[in-house]
DNA sequence: GCCAGCGGAGAACGCTCGTTCTCCTCTTGC
DNA sequence: GCAAGAGGAGAACGAGCGTTCTCCGCTGGC
């Protein structure tokens, strides 16, 4: 196995096994069973376990970016519809069977506290989400604070999701976008 | 020190802590350090780190349905402004030099995935947050699904407000909730 | 075929933590 | 004044963790 393919297996295993159970609940043997990898070569590439908590935020910051783009591109076309399409992708995202909220707002309750690097992890990547929606608000022609509202909607969404477990609050939170951007 | 002083110091040091650095990251040492209780004492009190912090949620989950009623009851009169109240009211627990986001967002996310009692604790009150708003909302004659809205946005608010560290989130949830009251 | 070095398995180490135990002090009832 | 028991301080214990080390087998160049 190749270190790349090594370094993957290790990111995807630490974020499954991060978010069922949390950080600190997961041993670096865990990781090392759930990856196939060795301590030795899991060392060799993540320096210590916070390095790899953070490699592992930074890439989910990147994925969650990339798929609200192209999940805005495949079904929405105004801004207005791309508003409303991170809803429908929050729905989705809900509705995985190990969905247990936001990787971010889940790690700054945890480790916020007490790392201030992930805590500026998690305020780089909500903060990205509201300037997402920023763009789209700017274009509409509508004021600023709508961006910070919208971006209110999809973190309570996903805190109520995850904590009651069901898929619905992407879909009243979708709702409650709507009646927003037609006041607005 | 009587038992009953013993038991709310140990309760009230330990809810400083777990909200400043997170539940795992606190020792029973640093709980029996910051309250003065001995550690003798504290388990005679509390049996184990699991009971204490599911009392620590529960004293809150009381203390915050309680603070949000007596609340409104202080600045509203009607159901309209009782909905309302509800955000001024985490304007100013936000405004708190050592808020640091939801007991219960955060518990969830640390420890939610591992243990069902913190989850369900978690649950009721968001439950309870929810069906405060249902009530306000059955008043006015609006339908259900705004009584969800409003949680969204509340919850939203939390969990944006902790991770930014600014409390301007409850402002701009309360005007989404004015414009979501008046649309409805 | 042989050896140098890389990588894997997992033991080892040092530390921290939750929980319990020991020992001492102080109070209290007589 | 004294025995008895409760309570406090902190050591002790066992487990688990992050990290490192040891040892062994495999591979690849000559």
């Amino acid at each position: 196995m190749d270190t790349e393919t090594a370094e993957l297996r290790v990111l995807e295993a630490a974020q499954s096994l991060f978010n069922e159970r949390g950080v600190q609940a997961v041993g670096m043997d865990a990781i090392r069973t759930a990856s196939g990898v060795s301590l030795k070569r899991l060392y060799q590439v993540f320096p210590s376990k916070d390095a790899l908590l953070e490699a592992v935020l930074r890439r989910r910051d990147a994925e969650v970016r990339a798929a609200i783009t192209s999940y805005a591109a495949a079904h929405a076309t105004t801004p207005y519809e791309r508003v409303l399409a991170v809803f429908d992708y929050l729905g989705e995202w809900f509705a995985e069977p190990d969905f247990r909220g936001c990787a971010f707002i889940n790690a700054y309750g945890e480790i916020g506290g007490v790392s201030a690097a992930v805590a500026d992890i998690a305020r780089t990547h909500k903060t990205a989400v509201r300037d997402h929606f920023a763009a789209l608000v700017a274009e509409l022609g509508a004021p600023a604070v709508l961006a910070d509202q919208l971006a209110i909607l999809a973190n309570g969404a996903m805190a109520t999701a995850g904590i009651n477990g069901t898929p619905e609050p992407a879909a009243q939170a979708k709702a409650a976008a709507r009646v927003l951007l037609d006041a607005a």
